[in-house]
This record gives structure tokens, sequence and C-alpha cells, in this order.
DNA sequence: TGTCCACAGGAAATACGGGGGT
DNA sequence: ACCCCCGTATTTCCTGTGGACA
């Protein structure tokens, strides 16, 4: 295998990165990955469905589900873009909005996102009752009688009260606003009909349409033209590409995982001054389960991040890989103490614990020791050098000395002992 | 066989924090 | 400045429990 020169395997990351490309390019990559009949099965279908517009007629409301990175987003943003020029073309009145519930958040927040995505209202975080926001949402669209077509993104995002937003949109809004309104609802849940409020779903004409995760000879599809647009020819040693859409099809189907792989190959690649091997395949898999971890601590709330601190200081404090509640929570009072901060009660503790087991930073079980109690087992099998960097991470973020604080710990560890 | 440990985890009450209206 | 609202976090109170041990 040739070598390029090292500074010139990267031509142009942008293409590795989708939130760097402008439009037009997105819709260029958009565009010849559906050429290679990517996703083709799901474009026909969709035309299929909007095409009464064309003839003056209402589709149904429409339900895409497939997991994350499946391309229900893209497939739907390119097809919407197509059916924007097709009206244009025909002059038939024609809205889209899109509007992406990306992070959990109760039915206030994505009617305020709704009412902001219309320009009907500002930003609140709370205050405002719901019934106001849907007012400003239904008078933002009072004088639009054309098409109205609304994709709202991960719809099973909203948690508290997801009927009222429903509802809202389902029944209330259709008839309160004179356009036609055509609801396109993105989920990665299949089940998520399924705790619906009855009423709701009886109101609810739906067509399905359901995104399979990307098997690698898609994923494979999808690379090549990333490789092509962003990297030197001949850069990527013969396999990798198969290798990375053969790890990303087992893991998760998830195209966008999928180039975010191959870009951080690439990099490894650049740094090392050599061509995209699958050794380095594997070892940029290494790093982004790392990264993944270390940013998930880092933006975790603060309970969380001096819980994890806690188990961190028992590991190293007995020596063992596994702990128990109560003794973490001695060490996170001590934390605590150190960062000049209030520790929670024991019961909301144990919460945070729970969600570190959720997040899988450790792993949790209970364990009867019959007559010597019932104790929740909380062990840590993260590698060292990731159980370091998220340590260094937490400490920072509460502004303290490693010296100084493991040696508090230990001390305190002792007189318990 | 019953006791009883040392917690788990549900439910309800309460505190908190940001924001609007007046 | 004051009061009320709302969603969320935490506290308080509580009942439940597997199995070693007497």
């Amino acid at each position: 295998m040739e070598n390029v020169a090292s500074h010139d395997i990267i031509m142009n990351a942008r293409y590795l990165n989708d939130e760097q490309l402008i439009h037009s390019e997105q819709l260029e990559v958009l565009e010849e990955i559906f050429n290679a009949n990517v996703r083709s099965e799901e474009m026909t279908q969709l035309s299929r469905h909007f095409a009464p517009i064309l003839k003056g007629n209402h589709p149904n409301h429409l339900a895409l589900w497939g997991k994350t990175g499946t391309g229900k987003t893209l497939t739907m943003r390119f097809f919407m873009g197509i059916l924007a020029e097709m009206c244009k073309k025909k002059k038939i009145p024609l809205r889209i909005e899109h509007l992406n519930l990306a992070t959990a958040r109760p039915c206030f927040r994505a009617l305020n996102d709704l009412a902001c995505l219309l320009n009907a209202s500002k930003r609140y975080k709370k205050g405002v009752s719901l019934v106001e926001l849907m007012y400003k949402i239904e008078s933002a669209l009072s004088d639009f009688k054309g098409y109205f077509v609304l994709f709202v993104d991960e719809i099973d995002h909203v948690r508290t009260d997801q009927d009222t937003f429903m509802s809202f949109l389902v029944r209330r809004l259709p008839q309160s606003i004179p356009g036609k309104l055509i609801l396109v609802f993105a989920s990665n849940k299949l089940n998520w009909r399924d705790n619906l409020d009855p009423r709701v779903v009886s109101f609810l004409k739906i067509r399905e349409l359901l995104f399979d995760p990307y098997n690698a000879v898609d994923l494979q599809h999808i690379l090549r033209i990333r490789v092509k647009k962003a990297l030197a020819p001949g850069a990527v040693e013969s396999g990798v590409i198969e290798k990375i859409a053969a790890l990303s099809s087992r893991d998760h189907g998830d195209a966008r995982q999928a180039v975010d792989l191959l870009a951080r190959s690439a990099e490894l690649a650049q740094a090392a001054g050599g061509n995209i091997s699958i050794e380095l395949v594997d070892k940029a898999a290494e790093e982004i389960e790392r990264d993944k971890y270390a940013d998930m601590i880092r933006t975790a709330p603060a309970l969380m991040q001096a819980a994890m601190a806690a188990i961190i200081c028992t590991v190293r404090n007995t020596g063992r890989r596994k702990s128990e509640t109560g003794e973490i929570y001695e060490n996170y009072r001590v934390f605590c103490q150190q960062a000049q901060m209030k520790a929670v009660a024991i019961r909301a503790f144990r919460e945070s614990l729970n969600e570190l087991d959720l997040y899988g930073f450790v792993r949790t079980r209970i364990l009867s020791r019959g007559r010597h109690g019932r104790v929740r087992e909380v062990v840590l099998e993260l590698d060292e050098e990731l159980i370091s960097k998220i340590y260094s991470i937490i400490l920072f973020n509460f502004q303290l000395r490693d010296k100084k604080l493991s040696k508090v710990l230990v001390n305190s560890a002792h007189s318990v002992n």
C-alpha cells in the first residue's frame, strides 16, 4: 500500500461532519445517497403519500418509525425539499416546518418550541400557561390557507403529558386553523403509540412508514460518498470501509455514527502520518466510546458527578471494584464537604446511583446477605485510564485539587475502619 | 422456623428556581 | 416588589424483603 503525504489525507474535513456542511452541500450528499438507491423504497412511499396534495386533496398524517440514524430525518427533509419545489412550480401554497425535539422535554417545552418555530412567541423557561402557548400557535397560523406540513421529529421525547401535546396537534389544531394540516411524526420507539390516549389514537388517521437500520451494504455506499468527498485518493486501505460498515451495522445501523467513526479514523491516520488502516479503525472506535462517557459525565448534573466521584474514591480506597451504597454515601458526604456543597439525603443519592447504572458507568445489583441485610452492590468496570479521565473531569468541574481531596478521602476511610 | 438486618424503592409532601402578571 | 404558576429536585415517611443465623 502506497503512502500519501501525511498532511494530505483529509482534503475536506467538512464532509465528515454533517453539522459543518452548508445546506447545498448537504443536498448534494443526500442526492448521491439517494441516487445510490439507498432509501429509495422509502422515497417512493413518501411521494405516493403526499401525491394527493398536487391534486388538491388532503393526505393523512404520517408516522416514520426507525432507530436513530436510520435516515428518517434526512429522508424526510430531502423529500420535503422536492415537494416544496413541485408545489412552487404548480403554485400550490405549501408551508413546511420541522420541529425537532432532540432532547427530552415536557409538553410545555414542546409547545414553546413549536411557537418559537412559527415566530409566535419568545422562548420561555417556565411560567406561561399551556393554553396561552396554544393560542399563540394558532394565531400565528390563522391567516395561512394552504397546506401546512408539520414534521415533528423525535415525538417520543415529549415526556410529561404527552397526551396534552398530541391532543393539541391532532384534535385541536386542525380544527382551529384554516390551513390543511398534515402531521408527520418521527420516532425511534416502535411502541410509541401504545401509551397514548386512546381518544387521540382514534382521532389519528395515520399511515406508517418503517425505516430499517442501515445494513452494511447501505453503509458502505454512504461511507464511499464521504470518502470520495473528504479524503485524498488512496488514503483508505482496502477493507476499511467494509470494516466500519460492518461494525456500525452490527452495533447500531446508524449512518451518522458510521461517518463519525470514519472521521475519527481519518484524524488518527493524519496524526500518525499514514493511511487509514483497519487497526486505526479499532482504535478510533475505542476512542469514541471513551469520549462518550467523558462527555456524558461532563454535562451530567452535579449530583451525578459527585456520586461518580464518590464511587471512584471508594473503589480506590478499598482497592476493590465492588462497593456498596452505604460506604459510597460516606465518601460522598466527605466529597461534598470538601467541595463546599450541600449533601443530599440518602434517598436521593440512591436515585443517582441508579442513574449511573442506567447510563452504563457502573453495574449494580441487589445482594442479600441474610441477617446482615440487603445491599445494592455497585461495580465499577471501566478501564483505569477512563476512570482517571472521568475523575479529573469531575474534579475540574468542582474546582478541586486532586491531592487535597484524595488525601481527605483516604483519611476518612481510615477513620471509618 | 421465625427473626431481623440494612438497605431498596414507592408515595406524598415540600422546597426550589425561573418566569409572568400587576 | 410582590404574588402566583409550573415543572423539577429533594426530603420525609414508609413498607417490603432474601436469606443467614439462632
